[in-house]
DNA sequence: TCTGGGGTCCTAGGACCC
DNA sequence: TCTGGGGTCCTAGGACCC
């Protein structure tokens, strides 16, 4: 804990949805959700008017659909909200070289490295103040909302004190006075098994906490989690904000909208997975040891299987190999409704061909027996044209301009003119046989992951 | 037809080594 | 002569975060 409060925090209020909302003039006001549209879709964001609803993240979209079913409900679009973060990442850094990114619409930063010339409350709240505003500049109108403390711990609760679009400063000396009253799920890896835990203990606010003895926390909730608990719950926190922090895994996975049972078709996701997970691990530069399978059952019953080899790989055919010998030794007889495939231990480097001999013998004795490639069941949208159209992304007329797809599905496709920049138009529908509809298209391929 | 996708960190047991 | 420890690596599962 320091003496000034020099660490912020900072959040963008219902991201996803507010980048919608700005690019789509007409969503502006409205209960937007984004999420995964298809029949085992759930809400990544909401926007405020459709919380009003009750919509929540991580609810099913089945669920939020009966809630608020006058919604829009869109499938998301990461290039934009990552074009967006990065923005609000250089509006940070500008300030100080010490960012620590936790998500696309998260970040702490660390105030004691910027060119303040003194770290006063009334300084670093005019400077907190100051990002707010520009962010809101250069995203086009996004708020945040910001924590400003004396440790990340208190910065990142302050800062969902008072959203949307909200500024809490915590004055150092005042930290338990504003925890203790709190419950405990408000702490950063406090979750429901371990509000339940606590709850055995009879502890629900940190007040509580903070209470109990260390030995005691740790017989509860394990060893980690139960020192760390012990010291947040009487503010002592000195982490501090590290940018740059090595990624550890890459991994692809997809549930799908009925059960599979072909194994065959099984064996043809797994291949194409790694291949996505190799192309990722080579536009990054990284390469890795450990191939997981991770397979959810009809059930939900969740299993993981890896093996690890003896020196690093990139290669989408001995990672596919990795991965479906893996699901080999898997019953899967009753169905799956999930299939993934993630590579860990990772390297910076790459295997000199030390020993290029033996992985020469490997592929030698299995040749790529491509699997015969069958459609995958659709996860969202409507397929046409070898396109999957789902709600919410951007297409382009040869003749009439810039739209989105707003809805997909039993062989109608409709569309709405409209962009950030310009106004409303009209909505259209095409029956997917309509020649129409050869003059739209996607806007750009998508672009393969930089760094 | 409840329950995404991409991550991080922790726990616990067994193998293996000294 | 019954029964050492510690350390590291690997695997599987689970909690949690956004």
């Amino acid at each position: 804990m320091r003496a000034h409060a020099s660490v912020l925090h900072l959040d963008l209020d219902a991201f996803f949805a507010a980048v919608e909302q700005r690019d789509k003039p007409s969503l502006r006001g409205k209960p937007v959700v984004v999420g995964g549209v298809g029949g085992r879709g759930v809400v990544s964001t909401a926007s405020y008017e459709a919380r009003a609803f009750g919509v929540r993240s991580a609810m099913s979209t089945r669920e939020a659909r009966a809630r608020c079913p006058h919604a829009a409900y869109l499938s998301g679009r990461f290039e934009a909200y990552r074009a967006t973060s990065a923005q609000v990442m250089a509006v940070l850094r500008a300030c100080s070289p010490l960012v620590e990114p936790l998500s696309l619409d998260e970040a702490f930063v660390d105030l004691a490295q910027s060119d303040l010339p003194d770290l006063e409350l009334a300084t670093v709240t005019a400077r907190a103040e100051e990002l707010r505003a520009r962010v809101r500049e250069v995203t086009g109108g996004l708020t945040a909302s910001v924590g400003l403390a004396s440790s990340k711990f208190l910065a990142k609760i302050a800062s969902d004190l008072r959203k949307p679009d909200g500024l809490v400063v915590v004055e150092p000396g005042t930290e338990l006075d504003l925890l203790r009253p709190l419950h405990v799920s408000v702490i950063p890896g406090v979750g429901p098994a371990t509000v339940q835990r606590l709850r055995q203990a009879g502890v629900h606010t940190v007040a509580e906490l903070e209470r109990i003895s260390q030995d005691e926390l740790v017989r509860v909730v394990g060893k980690a989690l139960g020192q760390g608990l012990y010291h947040l719950a009487r503010a002592e926190d000195d982490r501090p904000v590290v940018p740059d922090r090595e990624t550890k895994s890459v991994s692809v996975e997809g549930t799908y909208e009925h059960d599979l049972t072909d194994r065959g078709q099984m064996s043809a996701i797994v291949t194409r997975q790694a291949g996505e997970v190799a192309k990722r691990l080579r536009s990054n530069g990284l390469s890795g040891r450990t191939v997981t399978l991770k397979v959810r059952l009809y059930d939900f019953t969740t299993l993981s299987r890896s093996s690890t080899l003896p020196a690093p790989t990139d290669e989408p055919a001995t990672i596919a190999r990795l991965a479906r010998t893996l699901l080999e030794d898997l019953d899967t007889s009753g169905g799956v409704r999930l299939l993934g495939v993630g590579v860990s231990g990772l390297a910076d480097w790459i295997q000199e061909d030390l020993f290029a001999s033996l992985a020469d013998d490997d592929a030698d004795e299995a040749p790529e027996a491509e699997t015969p490639t069958q459609p995958e069941p659709d996860q969202a949208g409507a397929t046409w044209t070898g396109t999957t159209w789902s709600p919410g992304q951007d297409v382009i007329h040869t003749e009439h301009g810039r739209g989105w797809v707003w809805g997909a599905g039993k062989g109608v496709v409709t569309v709405r003119f409209e962009t950030a920049e310009t106004p409303p138009g009209p909505v259209r529908s095409f029956r997917a046989d309509d020649p129409e509809l050869s003059r739209w298209r996607p806007p750009e391929p998508e672009q393969p992951d930089e760094q």
